[in-house]
DNA sequence: TCTTAAATATGATTTTTGTCATATATTTTT
DNA sequence: AAAAATATATGACAAAAATCATATTTAAGA
């Protein structure tokens, strides 16, 4: 469903969105090792965020990555879009490409509601709502 | 979520359910086509099917592979762990281990619910409702 | 008993995913 | 303007998943 490197650039987004901001920027090696992953791999996943205004980064020295506001408000699902493209989330359980809601495969039948409910999270839930629900306490860390 | 190799197999037992009998074996060849999976890829999951009794089969002239009432009330679940191994499934959706129920991460406290009624699913179905599910015309073929 | 048709076992190859390394571009500080 | 610290781009390497190939074993039928 999320290959790993979508889970790990989701747990880097969630580190940022929790300890940096613009005026704090964060550098890669000061990522890596708190949500752990290796630093040169989460560098590139960082890298293709960044292009993607998913979010922000500056070089040189003081240079680092961060989330602005608007930032924040991305939702997990653009996250997860930009590392693993789309295809995976929208395909039929079974990968059929005849199946669809009028004519569902056995699979998609049973567990179509489960599957749509999950994606619809995705697409709602901010990186913001994220960062809130562990500050509320409601889930944690580390990652 | 499902491997490549999972979804092959339970199209594979899917075909045999409503296609094969004791009486009625079908073979490799005779599978590949219709569900669209190479043959010698196919072979192999079945073989390993048959070697944990998901399917039976026999071998030599007239043999072939086909499921037994008692095969066919195996879950959709028990194929998949035959092939994917039980640990993708039951991993936090973040493959964090320190993540649980009473400690859930940001992503298991938001979409746990839905992906345990997908696993409750895939543990109470069996292959023999699948079948049925198709025969009533409530959900459809190609495989 | 021999031949043939099937599954089985094993492993080789290819493709995809994940990981690592290095040279380049940009920004800040001096 | 030069030096240093950072992200960026590119691609090499490794591991895992998917695919293909081949030799062996088993059962049926002549």
């Amino acid at each position: 469903m999320l290959s790993n490197s979508s889970k790990y650039a989701i747990k880097a987004v969630l580190f940022l969105a929790l300890n940096s901001s613009e005026e704090n920027k964060i550098r890669v090696k000061e990522i890596a090792e708190p949500i752990n992953v290796p630093q040169a791999y989460i560098a590139k996943l960082l890298q293709d965020l960044s292009r993607e205004n998913i979010i922000s980064s500056l070089r040189g020295p003081k240079g680092g990555f961060y989330l602005t506001n608007e930032n924040k408000n991305n939702s997990i699902l653009n996250i997860i879009v930009v590392i693993d493209g789309d295809k995976k989330l929208k395909a039929c359980m079974l990968s059929l490409d005849k199946c669809n809601e009028t004519n569902p495969c056995p699979l998609h039948d049973m567990l179509n509601n489960s599957r749509d409910e999950i994606l619809k999270k995705l697409k709602h839930k901010t990186i913001k709502d994220l960062a809130l629900s562990v500050k509320l306490g409601k889930s944690f860390l580390p990652l």
